[in-house]
DNA sequence: TGCCAGGCCCTCTTTAGGGCCTT
C-alpha cells in the first residue's frame, strides 16, 4: 500500500492548545512514494500579540503576523491540503493539539492517525544525545533546509528524518516493502489507531 | 484562593515521580 503521509509542524503563540494558545504559523510537507513532494505554508493572524520570548524564538514578528490571513481563512486550506494522509510530526501530541483545536474553530475534523518521529527515533536511535530535531537531524546526517524554529523548514526537516529513519530500517533490518508498518509497530498507541485507521480505509 | 501544558517513557514503578520534548 503506497500511504500518503503529511508532515506538519506549528510556530504558536505558547505551549498549551488547551489553555488558549494558537497557532502562529503552519508548515507541512507532503510524502508521496518515499519523495517530499508538495509543501504548505502560512502565517497566520491569531489575533492577539505574541510576546517577546515567541518573537524572538520564531522570529516571527507582530508586523509580520498583522498582515497575515486568520485561521478561517487557513485551516480550510490546510484540511484540504492534508486530506486523507496520516500526519506525523515531531512530539506529535503537541502538534496534534494545536491542528484539532484550530480546526473545531473552523468546523473542520480529523480523522486520520497521528504519528510521532521522537517516539520513533527515541527508539531507532537510543544513542542519540537527545531526541530534538535539530539534534537529531545533525545525528541522522539530514540536510538542514531553513532556520529551525520556523514551520515549513521544520516540518521539511522532520519528513527528511522520517525517510532517513525508513532507510535505516531498510538497510539495518532487510526491509524492503513494509517499513511503515514497522515504524507503526513502534509505537504501541499510534499503530492501534493507525491500524484501525487504514484496516477501515481499506474496506471501504 | 492558588495555580496555570500535556503526553510519553524510564525506573530506585504500578498505592509514583521526574525528565524529555514541543512553543
Amino acid at each position: 500500500m503506497k500511504q500518503r503521509i503529511v508532515v506538519i509542524d506549528f510556530e504558536t503563540t505558547g505551549l498549551s492548545a488547551r489553555g488558549g494558545d494558537r497557532a502562529i504559523e503552519v508548515g507541512a510537507v507532503a510524502i508521496e512514494d518515499g519523495r517530499i513532494g508538495a509543501t504548505f505554508q502560512t502565517l497566520i493572524n491569531p489575533g492577539r500579540q505574541v510576546d517577546s520570548f515567541i518573537e524572538s524564538y520564531t522570529g516571527i514578528s507582530n508586523s509580520m503576523l498583522a498582515e497575515a490571513p486568520n485561521g478561517r481563512e487557513v485551516f480550510p486550506e490546510l484540511h484540504e491540503f492534508v486530506g486523507d494522509a496520516v500526519l506525523v510530526a515531531h512530539n506529535a501530541s503537541f502538534d496534534q493539539n494545536f491542528l484539532d483545536a484550530e480546526y473545531q474553530r473552523v468546523d473542520c475534523t480529523r480523522q486520520q492517525p497521528f504519528l510521532c518521529s521522537m517516539r520513533v527515533a527515541r527508539r531507532l536511535y537510543p544513542d542519540a544525545p537527545n531526541h530534538k530535531l535539530g539534534t537529531l537531524v545533525d545525528y541522522a546526517n539530514v540536510p538542514i533546509t531553513g532556520t529551525f524554529h520556523r514551520a515549513l523548514a521544520d516540518a521539511e526537516m522532520t519528513a527528511l528524518l522520517w525517510l532517513a529513519m525508513l532507510a535505516t530500517l531498510r538497510d539495518g533490518f532487510g526491509l524492503e516493502d513494509a517499513p511503515l508498518e514497522l515504524l507503526q509497530k513502534l509505537q504501541s498507541v499510534a499503530i492501534a489507531r493507525a491500524d484501525d485507521w487504514l484496516a477501515a480505509k481499506a474496506a471501504e
